[in-house]
RNA sequence: GCCCGAGUAGCUCAGUUGGUAGAGCAAGCGACUGAAAAUCGCUGUGUCGGUGGUUCGAAUCCGCCCUCGGGCA
């Protein structure tokens, strides 16, 4: 299995493109924006004609109103996995999501699913409430989290009330990841960061000329949850503003640019810091001669 | 030409009766166990427009000059 990661605009689409025509495949994405139906243009996701006609997985599969989580994606993922397999197909997993892929290959702990009546209420509490209730129902935890880090305080919260146990002793061990059974051929991609910030800013224009604009209207004519992951996603805020008048077009798409870039450094701080120390970096920018990468990612 | 206002961090601006400066944003670095394109932590940054003066001491008071607004001619 054929593994590129990175950040956002480094080019791993066109790399993974290059790698399928070596030999027969399937590319899967690793993204966590990309696997929603509603966000073709704003996640970026390779159109028709980029794919080339090379089977794609994991792309658009799942409608906006459903939240997807790092746990349903592995599973998904270990199918489509093991179906390429079985069909003799390499499979390319493409993204710059850290953490799917970090449960994908090394597990998470196997906590059952939340009530949806606790999610829905835990969800709804300011910090600090969240972070008091916590205090009293897991300590542990609060102790460990800071009592800003919301997203954090939400879950350990919910999974202590619904569970009835606190997320340390859930999280005292993994399960389900593959990273043991399969033969991985992984490359980090962390280009020049100037390069990558151009890229970044070029991107937005090529959005919003391919219709980020309408594909955000047409998002928010469903009137979904605000707080649901393809709410979320970059450009949506900044977009709906400038839909709603609050903003001028430049003045979103300037935001839309500082927030890719922000997400990019996040991304290049978590591959470069997370990922496993044998895994080969690519440091250099993406040109035409792909022959170099290869020797990387394609050893056996 | 005259009058008024403004000129302080990359940007927007604070700066109290003179004691060589600080917020937000941006940026850099980092964390990351079922929303991760999420969430959070740490860290700078300065010829205070220039110049001369008053003063022990000037972003702050005074003179002159420069730039940008606005008004009057």
């Amino acid at each position: 299995m054929a593994l590129v990661v990175g950040p956002t605009a480094s080019g791993k689409s066109a790399l993974a493109l290059e790698i399928a025509k070596k030999q027969p495949s399937v590319i899967i994405n690793a993204d966590s924006a990309q696997v929603y139906r509603d966000l073709a243009i704003l996640s970026a996701r390779p159109t028709d004609g980029e794919m080339a006609g090379i089977e794609h997985q994991l792309f658009g599969y799942i409608d906006g109103s459903e939240a997807c989580s790092a746990a349903r994606w592995a599973d998904d993922a270990k199918t489509a996995i093991a179906d390429a397999h079985a069909r003799n197909l390499v499979p390319i997993l493409v993204g710059g999501t850290g953490l799917y892929v970090r449960v994908l290959l090394d597990g998470i702990a196997p906590i059952p699913e939340i009530d949806p009546a606790t999610r829905r209420e835990t969800r709804n509490m300011e910090a600090l409430e969240a972070y008091e209730a916590l205090q009293k129902s897991d300590p542990a935890s609060a102790e460990r989290l800071n009592p800003a880090d919301i997203t954090r305080i939400q879950r350990a919260l919910e999974v202590v009330r619904s569970t009835g146990k606190p997320l340390g002793h859930w999280q005292q061990h993994k399960a389900g990841g593959i990273g043991g059974d399969i033969r991985l051929h992984p490359l980090v991609m962390l280009p020049p960061r100037d390069w990558l910030y151009r890229r970044c800013d070029l991107r937005l224009e090529t959005m919003i000329e391919r219709g980020a604009k309408e594909e955000v209207a047409r998002l928010l004519a469903r009137d979904l949850p605000r707080n649901l992951p393809v709410m979320r996603a970059i450009g949506v805020a900044e977009i709906a503003d400038w839909l709603a008048g609050a903003c001028s077009g430049a003045a979103a798409i300037e935001r839309a640019q500082i927030a890719t870039r922000q997400y990019a450094k996040r991304q290049y701080t978590w591959f470069r810091n997370q990922s496993p120390a044998d895994w080969p970096r690519m440091e250099g920018i993406l040109n035409n001669d792909f022959n170099s990468i290869f020797d990387i990612i394609l050893h056996d």
